[in-house]
DNA sequence: TTCGTATACCTAAGCGAACGAGGCATTGGC
DNA sequence: GCCAATGCCTCGTTCGCTTAGGTATACGAA
């Protein structure tokens, strides 16, 4: 993902975070996902729906077909209760391990 | 790498970073990586040393023999100018991406 | 009306990184 | 004399992402 490849793993937590207030169809949460990191990330569809796939066949996520606003046909997700505690958990380890990224990255005594 | 899984392509930065002040050997590199981040990333050294294989290979590390302060054979790398480049580039995308991911993932409008 | 664009879904091949598990050799302590 | 730690390596497998396709509908512009 993202707008040139690196940092694979993040995009389950993502998903689950932009489906976490309200349900949305995929093709919304790659535009979700972009516009509300102001571009920064780019969700590649190919990535996109086999993760939500996954992300179903996991029980973290539940489908249901349904209709947009526009009228048009769309698969709707939204987070079950395993994958609020999974969110929960998963976006916990990220920001130790950003932290600890950024705890190597970070010291300036070049 | 990282404690389990997860996170993948930030181990070339954390390399470079880690070699950027001074010169290592591999296996000082893992043990700088694990205890500067107090234990929260751990290399296996099955991602360890192909890593530092593929930044030679790219011409972002240079390696030499030499000898340890106990008097062992190792092989002691450091950063190229390529390198220093390359690692200002990918710190900077790696502040960029973890930020942009912070972004979605803090909003605790639930 | 037709054409292009945005919407909306999907899959397949291939790549490349990490994991796990193995192996080899040397040093030092018990 | 043995085991742990140091120090290097490789191989097979797994798994997610990229690239590149494919289908179909709605809408606006030419």
């Amino acid at each position: 993902m993202s707008g040139s490849d690196l940092f694979t793993g993040t995009l389950d937590i993502l998903i689950l975070r932009t489906l976490a207030p309200t349900p949305l169809h995929g093709y919304a949460i790659g535009r979700a996902i972009r516009d509300g990191s102001e571009g920064v990330l780019s969700v590649e569809e190919g990535a996109l729906y086999p993760a939500l796939h996954r992300l179903e066949a996991r029980g973290l996520l539940e489908a249901e077909w349904g209709k947009t606003d526009t009228g048009r046909r769309a698969k709707f997700y939204q987070v079950t209760k395993d994958g609020h505690e999974h969110l929960g958990r998963e976006a916990a380890r990220w920001v130790e391990f950003s932290g600890a990224v950024a705890a190597i990255l970070g010291p300036d005594e070049r």
